[in-house]
DNA sequence: AGGATATTTGGCTAAATTGCCAAGCATCCG
DNA sequence: CGGATGCTTGGCAATTTAGCCAAATATCCT
């Protein structure tokens, strides 16, 4: 694999592990309903310890799927890209299709 | 989180994890144009190990994104689902995101 | 049978990820 | 000022992941 072709590849990867986890998957979710949420409101939903949620904030905002705007004492987040609905389409496709071929096989 | 989000968003997680890695993107990306390739080809692009690619391919293949198929002594590998242009065009629009606003910084 | 080729798996180590607690920082309120 | 609130960061332990070598398995060829 030539250099820049792994940098490319490097790159991609490092957005899509940002999202692989269910409490970062959540709050994502959550953000294309609902424009923005705070700290606390995401810490009550995932319902660990706000030093955990904080963290995975920052992955998220690390590899530039939200934004951070400071009002107050609170912290609220928002969705910097809109196209992650379609993302999640193609994923439940996938959980369907397997869905399917694991049911066959119990026929 | 109640116990059915949570199982949701694991599931989600588990497929998107299985894509978040340099070499198994390459292997998804290869095989979006190539319609089947065998263990020997794919280790030969990737580089590393085959031992390495096989469980990279193994671990695709457990979260339902190829198929394999032993012919002789070979195995060769497909997409099982074909919606994953739309994904990457998602993950490239993220990055493009990013490269711009890193641009306007300094700027 | 016996050797060569293609692939997977066991075993190991190094590195990354996760999650909690405690401590730090900034902001608000009395 | 001083305490409370919202959030982030340091530090640590437990778990997971990655990659290599060596060994095992399966198929092919002679």
């Amino acid at each position: 694999m030539d250099a820049k072709r792994l940098a490319r590849y490097e790159a991609r990867a490092q957005v899509i592990k940002a999202l692989a986890h269910p409490a970062r998957l959540l709050i994502v979710d959550e953000l294309s309903q609902v424009e923005e949420r705070c700290v606390c409101e995401l810490t009550e939903m995932i319902g660990s310890d706000m030093s955990t949620v904080s963290r995975h904030l920052a992955v998220l905002k690390n590899a530039g799927l939200i934004v951070d705007q400071k009002r107050g004492q609170m912290v609220f987040y928002r969705l910097r890209v809109k196209c992650l609905l379609k993302f999640f389409e193609c994923v439940e496709s996938v959980l369907a299709c397997r869905a399917r071929d694991q049911h066959e096989l119990l026929v």
